[in-house]
DNA sequence: GCAACGTTCTGGAGCGTTCCAGTTCCGTTC
DNA sequence: GAACGGAACTGGAACGCTCCAGAACGTTGC
């Protein structure tokens, strides 16, 4: 009644083997006759053996684990990503675990070290907010992988983005075609993707020969306000929450949208069709970029240098977004 | 220039001491003197010393680490559960490592087995969709506590959950006290919860003699044909995005709200404050039921009995619910 | 009939840590 | 000055696994 978790040793006694064999077979290495290994397969699974991760990976000086973080977990546009990576890894027969930092930096970085504490085999960072000094840091520890834009660090990191300009384009080049001349920009923080948007927003408006100025600010209020003084009629803004915070306050203030002010957000999340109207964005491959950041990683553990991959985003056109109101 | 993680034996190779004596320094035990532990700690910070966190598992039996499985990322209920564990799991000096199921039973029990795989300490499962028997059968192999209501199981598993009876009854309640009196119910699907609020939903309805039929139906176009029938000005919906889906068919459909359709949701989410008009919901106190859950874990890893707690849900009234329309 | 070979299997060392039973050293006490 | 006791420190076994060198055995070729 030993209650015990049971060992190869055990499985070994019982199989009338030695332990390397049972190790061997467990494993599918060769060099094990085919009945053998189902024998000891069989008495294994009888046993309820499973194989200790950590004691294997203290042996073997690899753990088939890697290491998630995520910014946080509110957020649903990393969601998609890690499901991508998750789906990419579990082909590759690795086994995910995920830790994230709400939001905070310096939680983010400790985090990041646990997991690394974990030996993990590589960490994919789903998040911008970590500083390239800090990654780069991590990456003295063990491969990393960042999904976000950052300002390009060490080649010793890997990455994957969007291609925020073209994004940026898109949107602005859809309101512009629907008739809007007076577009404005509801920005995000000072992190690279929102700084790339942001000025993609200023080179559309102007390769398009919109009139200036191109009202910039991070504020719903002041949006509101200058498209009730008539000088804005449509909105690209940073993100969908940005967008929702702006369709609802747009709604407190009687502004009818798409009828009085077009909106169009970014990310493609899921609230793109819980709210009224449905919100035009444009969309991340969310999934391919969770599967390209593990494909880099795994390059990157098999001693590969680290790359960087952009990837495009496209418009998806809802309700939103219309006719501009003929002034 | 060996790129090797430096080890306990390394770090009692400079500091000219055995690697026990390291070992008991590093982890604050008794025996050390002062000077010598303040030497031992300085030179292994120099060093970049980390501890290999499975290799003291290992030896040690206790990882310090805990594992969380959650449903999906793209809940947006479960997340602040998770801060709360991960609040109270931080004091308490455990590090926590997350995975999750894609709302799938087969893959959560997969998941499932894969933390326990990493043999860490015990498992907090934040899902409602693992079946007692699979709960049991974790249990088998390390301590598990669930958050989230289940027909009861071994008194093995330890479990949280909000008194689905009390919200369902304050829900009701309140838009009976509105002058509603034709009240629905949006349902979710068959699990304990959502039951425990259907059955609450027709108990709280009897008692306050309000007129039969009392719909229920899991489908949002048999709500707004009911209440362009006339037969519904009220609805308590089983979540909020639920509600969501409803508020939206709404307006899709031309009837106002809370004019004509008064909503409640259940589970005070941020969608409450980004729809219009904001949500009227039943809020479940998440921090603290994640908190109760690290509680129950560690009594449970103390060797203490497994043990149910019930949490009290509180109303939530915004902009949704509001007087009924006179007939 | 014997060497050479390939296949299957074994034993022991080692991964980085903890734990336990000692050992050493120093200050007290009688 | 011998005996004791406690604090500080050490060495080796152990955790569950992998890896490697080599043993055992049957086949093949000459």
């Amino acid at each position: 009644m030993s209650s015990h978790r049971p060992t190869i040793v055990d499985v070994a006694a019982a199989a009338g083997v030695s332990k390397s064999l049972v190790s061997l077979a467990l494993r599918d290495a060769p060099g094990v006759s085919a009945t053998t290994r189902a024998r000891i397969m069989a008495i294994a699974d009888d046993l309820g053996y499973r194989s200790h991760t950590w004691a294997r990976a203290l042996a073997a000086g690899r753990s088939q684990v890697i290491g998630i973080l995520l910014n946080d977990l509110h957020s649903a546009y990393h969601t998609d990503i890690v499901e991508g990576i998750e789906r990419a890894a579990d082909a590759a027969g690795l086994t995910t675990v995920l830790s994230h930092g709400q939001r905070d930096p310096k939680v983010l970085a400790q985090r990041l070290g646990h997991l690394q504490d974990l030996s993990v085999d590589g960490v994919i960072v789903v998040s911008a907010l970590l500083s390239p000094d800090a990654l780069a840091h991590a990456a003295q520890r063990g491969p990393v992988v960042v999904v976000g834009r950052t300002t390009q660090v060490a080649d010793t990191v890997g990455a994957v983005w969007n291609n925020d300009e073209v994004g940026a384009h898109l949107a602005v080049e859809h309101l512009a075609r629907l008739g809007h001349t007076r577009i404005a920009h509801l920005a995000g923080s000072h992190r690279p993707a929102s700084q790339a948007r942001r000025a993609a927003f200023h080179a559309t408006m102007t390769a398009l020969d919109l009139p200036a100025p191109h009202l910039v600010c991070d504020d719903t209020d002041t949006v509101i306000a200058s498209v009730r003084a008539g000088a804005t009629t449509a909105v690209f803004a940073s993100n969908d929450t940005r967008a929702a915070r702006l369709l609802g306050a747009a709604l407190d203030a009687g502004i009818s949208v798409p009828g009085d002010l077009g909106v169009v957000g970014y990310d493609n999340t899921e609230l793109t069709e819980l709210l009224r109207p449905r919100l035009t964005s444009v969309d991340q491959p969310r999934h391919e970029m969770g599967q390209r950041a593990l494909a880099i990683l795994t390059d990157l553990l098999g001693g590969g240098p680290a790359r960087v991959e952009v990837v495009a985003p496209r418009l998806i056109v809802r309700d939103s977004s219309g006719p501009s109101p003929t002034p």
